[in-house]
This record gives C-alpha cells, sequence and structure tokens, in this order.
DNA sequence: GCAGTTACTTAGCTAAGCTAAACATTCGCC
DNA sequence: GGCGAATGTTTAGCTTAGCTAAGTAACTGC
C-alpha cells in the first residue's frame, strides 16, 4: 500500500481514499448505536433481542430444525441451543425429535410464543418508527430502498473467510 | 380458538398497514445480523466491538469524562467503568483524576490505542467493504445516502421516553 | 458392524449490559 | 463553617450472549 501522506494524516487519507471503507465504517457504527437504543424496547418487551429474533425465525420459518436456526441466526450451535432452551423455558417453543432421524430437533412456536413476538415486536418498532415518522418523506424512501440492500449485505459470504 | 392462519394474516395486515413500523423492523433485524456478522472481524483485531466503539469516541473525542463516554455510548456508567478499565488494562488509555473537580476522571488514549484504533478499525471494515464491493454502483449509492439518515435516526432523542 | 460424519449438548470461559448501593466530592444554604 | 443534597464514579452481583473444546447419540458407508 503506497503511502504519499505524512503519518498523522494517513489514517483520514486512507479513509478519503477508499469511500467504501469509510462507508462500511459508518454503517458498522450506525448499527452499534441503532441496537443499543433498541435494546430497551426489546426489555419493555420481556424478552431479548436475540431470543426475539430466534422467535421470528420460529414463527415464520415453521418447524425448524436447530442448525437451520443457528445458520439463519449466524451463530454456533450451543449458542441456539441455549436460546432454544430459555424460549422453552418461557413455553414460547416447543422441541420435538424428527422420528425420521433422531439427531435432530425441530422448534415450533407455540400460539404464547407468537403472541408474544406479535406484541412484542409491536412494542420493539414502536420507538424506532416514531423516530422514523420524525424524518422527511424522501429520507424514509431512502431508508426504505437501503434496507433491502442492506439484507442482501448481511446473507453475503464471503469468498475467502 | 382462531386458526394459525387467521392469526398469522393479521400479524402481515399490522405490517403492512403500517410501513414505517414494518420498515423499522427490518432496519432492526438487519442491524443484529450485520453485528453479529462483523463480530468476528473484531474478534480478529483482539478488542470486542463495544471496546473499539468506545476507543473510538476517546481517540477522536479528545479527553472525555466517564460520564460524558456513557452518554456517547448510550450505556449506564458502570458498563462504562468496565469499558474503559478493560482499555486501561490494555494499555489503550489513562485515566486521570481532573484536579478542579476530582470527582470526574478523563479518560486520553495513548499512541498504542490511537494505533490499535486505526489497525483494527482497518481489519473489521474490511469484511463489511468487500461486501459492499459486491454491491451496484447504484446500490452502494444508495447506502451512501442512507447512512447519514441511519446516523440521525440514532441520535435522535424520544420527548416521551 | 465398525469408522467416520452429523446434530446437538455440556462445560467452562469472556464480555457486555443492567440495578442497587456505596463512596467521594462538590454545591447550596443557613 | 458545617450539613444535607446532588453529582460522578465504583463495587457487587446478577443475566444474557457468544465462543471453543469436548462429549454423546444417531445415522451412513464400506
Amino acid at each position: 500500500m503506497p503511502s504519499k501522506r505524512a503519518r498523522g494524516s494517513r489514517r483520514r487519507a486512507a479513509a478519503a481514499s477508499d469511500p467504501t471503507a469509510a462507508l462500511a465504517d459508518r454503517l458498522h457504527s450506525a448499527a452499534i448505536h441503532l441496537l443499543r437504543r433498541l435494546r430497551r424496547e426489546d426489555d419493555a418487551s420481556g424478552l431479548p433481542a436475540p431470543q426475539l429474533s430466534a422467535l421470528s425465525v420460529i414463527v415464520f420459518g415453521g418447524p425448524v430444525t436447530l442448525g437451520q436456526l443457528a445458520a439463519a441466526e449466524q451463530v454456533r450451535p450451543p449458542t441456539i441451543t441455549k436460546l432454544v432452551a430459555a424460549l422453552e423455558a418461557d413455553g414460547l417453543v416447543t422441541r420435538e425429535t424428527d422420528p425420521d432421524d433422531r439427531r435432530v430437533v425441530r422448534v415450533t412456536a407455540t400460539a404464547r410464543g407468537a403472541k408474544l413476538l406479535q406484541d412484542g415486536r409491536a412494542r420493539r418498532v414502536a420507538s424506532l418508527a416514531e423516530s422514523l415518522r420524525g424524518l422527511s418523506a424522501g429520507n424514509r424512501a431512502t431508508l426504505e430502498r437501503a434496507v433491502p440492500i442492506l439484507e442482501q449485505v448481511v446473507r453475503r459470504e464471503h469468498p475467502f473467510h
């Protein structure tokens, strides 16, 4: 990497000369702060954000194996085991062994789980939605266009990673 | 008891009748998954994401009190105490009592802290930047426009919360 | 039918976040 | 000048989330 600049300004220069990296940096920072703010609303709904996220996959994705859930949530199997155990302890999901392959466990949402997701979700997005309503229609439209792109970026696998 | 289908469509109906809430929901979900993916890169840099975020505020925000840092990072004081303790243990920041008001502690980045931030940041954004480079120029431009809006949303205080 | 693979669990760790309560210091007030 | 309230930080103790390494159970293939 060629460096024409003095040491002190190289940090800034790197960002300026690579707008994509600068964009990535700001996106990362915005995501951190967004989640920190929303976690408080999640708490009010009685279920932490990762559990809500997993419950969402279970509710909308029908019966799902733990492995599929781990892949969808992009976490390791032990993490999913714990998350689902917590959901099950709260009576929000049920686990049952697949009769055809008794290694796999399928998770299904209970009626209570579906309802809690619905309620929690409503409460959770209310805060963010309120902020979004403070935006101009144009800015909101920009976010509408950006979100599907973000979803695509998040799902993308890296060839050499 | 109403069928699952009926309940499911009501949930969808709620989202459809409130596009802003739906947007908020997807934004929230995208943020969760984005951060989960990036945390792995953060780990490679040797410093967890919240510490990097706090270090960033310290490096670019000059000497900062713990209270200011807690406000900037939107966490409670005890959390900041721990984060700064970890940063200090690694020799990345120094703490000193304000001589004028000996209750307050000011935190400053060391040269090592500034360098680590720079390196870690570069490594961290590389992964995300790589994904962003996989986007079309138009999609990237859309994200460019969206990020400042996101930053604004994140900073926004709610009047009655 | 044994070896390897796959799906999940257990154990044990680190980190981040919280509340409640303690502590030290400063400020306001009489 | 001293005393109570307010402020800034810390301590203690808890919960959740994430990981790796290692274990168990079940399926697959030769």
